[in-house]
RNA sequence: GUCCCUGUAGCUCAGGUGGAUAGAGCACAGGAUUCCUAAUCCUGGUGUCGGCAGUUCGAGUCUGCCCAGGGACACCA
């Protein structure tokens, strides 16, 4: 049997090490862990997996120092128990790490560049953009805590059609102010949002971009439409700050084009032999590097695209030494992932160093019925709206909530009730009350809990006698895991399920044993709850969720 | 027409690399508090995993086709 481990070949270890698993069981009756890999590689054997579970039992498990009990199930499963050593062992490191708890060193201090929200400077954000930049914030904090170098940047769209548009819009409504009458752009932003920027300037600065005695050129265009961008971008930046959402960088279009940085650009895209005229415009050859067609860079009337813009950010990044580039868009946007990385390729960018997460849109639900945006009579419910009436905390974790795979309904209602209905307080509240059972101590035991160091408590003799506690200590222990695979995953939302599951644990808990009785603290509780009180902290942090003392 | 996402319990969704009896929450019903916050806990689940084929020891999971819903397909951004 030995014998035939040496004889697998490189072929038949590369699918065995691919599918091989040991992993958490469904059901917990199994056991702590399990393990498939008697049926692995039972094919590549030619073995009976339970055979091949026999021996790996015998020889390899049985030495393993945290391992107790081991068993092997019916088709060749192999599950076994940790032992309790081992478990108090792992909850050493909860009070050694504290805060840093759950931190690994995997990503091993790689630069990685995350760019979302990144919403034109036009108008106020969506629901959707709040959830990109929740997203995107909880991520970021997930790859720090995996040991990543990370760098949180919004891309402000300061430069081209859109900002003119823009720019046109308030100029209208800035002259209409005092009472000069020119044509509103036909197709221009919905005058009600313009309109609330135009005001900001007018109160900030009165008549100060009308040109007094210039018949041709009443006003000063070009320092007005600074402003309207400088106020619409402090605009998003308070609201997405408001939500904890901050960021290195708030890069600016307009400085891509700095130092006729574009023209350098275009003639290294000409040296590789992937740019060409056509109909009096420059195209990159996009088809060549997966695209579904090349795709213009200069329009025929001179002005470089949106798409040249891309290009120019993505060799700026690269450039700015970032080892891995993860791009968050909408689901509206997803027709850019094939051009962006067609560029990557034509650039000789390593295609996994270019990372895009596509997020589902977003749709509000109140009062059991979808919201219907109308965007055109600037009627939309913003997110900031959405922040006012539900608070930071029920936005972060509803947004955190799903797979951003999954086109999410935000239920207005839900996310405002302070009730067991509400997933935020149910989480919330753990922490609340592990505070007041602490007050309690305090007030009403001779236990010196102020001076209660953790450090000083003997784990070694820390003793789970019962289930439930157990089941806590290895929930806590399992946390490490939970950060490891929600970056490896790009899913934020593990943290949320497995705080949920944390929570539901210690409420369990709660209402079935006592911390403190008649007076006198049972002080093997109380250490779990102080781990708990960590571990609970950690993991709100990483979605950066407040952690009331009170509720 | 092409591309992306989705389809799992009445509702909202998990189901990370195929694995054991497909799971949570909500809703609904009943129960629990002399005692650390009842914003809690306990008990109650027969689901064509959208459909049909295929791959294999084994498919909610992988492949193909089909059906349904959402989104994207500009010399706009």
């Amino acid at each position: 049997m030995k014998a035939k481990y040496f004889s697998i070949d490189d072929n038949d270890m590369a699918k065995v090490l691919n599918n091989f698993n040991i992993s958490e069981p469904k059901n917990k009756d199994f056991g702590d862990l399990s393990t498939n890999v008697s049926m692995v590689l039972a094919p590549v054997l030619r073995e009976n997996p339970l055979v091949i579970a026999r021996t790996i039992k015998e020889d390899i498990i049985s030495n393993w120092d945290e391992v107790d009990s081991i068993t092997i199930e019916k088709p060749g499963f192999i599950n076994f128990n940790f032992k309790d050593s081992f478990i108090r062992e792992e909850l050493k490191k909860i009070i050694t790490e504290k805060e840093c708890f759950g931190f690994n060193k995997s990503g091993q201090g790689t630069r990685i560049q995350l760019e979302y929200v990144s919403s034109n400077p036009t108008g106020s954000l969506h629901i959707g953009h709040g959830r990109w930049g929740v997203l995107g914030d909880s991520l970021a904090n997930i790859y720090s805590a995996n040991g990543y170098n990370v760098f949180r940047e919004y891309y402000v769209n300061d430069y081209g059609a859109q900002i003119k548009n823009f720019a046109n819009c308030v100029k209208c409504l800035y002259l209409r102010h005092f009472n000069i009458e020119i044509p509103y752009p036909e197709d221009g932003y919905p005058e009600a949002s313009v309109s609330i920027v135009v005001g900001k300037i007018i109160d900030k600065h009165d008549d100060k971009f009308i040109l007094h005695g210039n018949e041709n050129n009443i006003v000063d265009a070009a320092a007005l439409e600074e402003e309207a961008v400088k106020l619409m971008v402090s605009h998003i930046m308070d609201t997405l700050s408001s939500i904890g959402v901050v960021f290195d960088r708030w890069f600016y279009e307009k400085d891509l084009y700095k130092d006729s940085n574009f023209e350098k650009v275009i003639g290294k895209l000409r040296d590789k032999n992937v740019i060409y005229e056509k109909d009096g415009a420059l195209w990159f050859k996009s088809s060549e590097f997966g695209d579904d067609k090349d795709r213009v860079v200069v329009r025929s009337d001179g002005n470089p695209t949106y798409f040249a813009s891309d290009i120019l950010y993505l060799i700026n990044k690269i450039e700015r030494g970032f080892g891995t580039l993860i791009y968050i868009l909408g689901a509206d946007h997803h027709g850019y992932v094939k051009r962006l990385k067609a560029v990557g390729k034509a650039l000789g960018i390593d295609e996994g160093r270019i990372a895009v997460v596509i997020g589902q849109l977003v749709r509000i639900i109140k009062s059991g019925k979808v919201l219907k945006m109308s965007r055109r009579k600037g009627k939309v419910y913003t997110l900031r709206d959405l922040i006012l009436e539900v608070g930071k905390d029920s936005v972060r974790y509803f947004f955190c909530m799903n797979s951003f795979d999954t086109p999410m309904d935000f239920d207005i209602d839900l996310a405002k009730k302070r009730s067991n209905q509400n997933p935020v307080y149910y989480v919330q509240y753990t922490h609340a009350r592990i505070e007041s059972i602490i007050r309690k101590i305090k007030s009403s035991t001779d236990t010196d809990i102020d001076n209660f160091n953790l450090d000083e408590i003997n784990i070694s003799e820390m003793e789970f006698k019962t289930k439930t506690e157990r089941d806590l200590a290895k929930a806590m222990i399992m946390y490490p895991d939970v950060i490891y695979n929600s970056c490896k995953n790009n899913s934020p939302y593990f943290v949320t399920q497995y705080l949920y599951k944390l929570a539901s644990e210690f409420h369990y808990f709660y209402n079935h044993y006592r911390i403190i009785t008649k007076n006198k603290v049972n002080l093997n509780r109380l250490a779990l709850l102080l781990l708990i009180k960590i571990v609970l902290k950690n993991a709100l942090k990483m979605l950066n969720i407040s952690a009331p003392e009170k509720m």
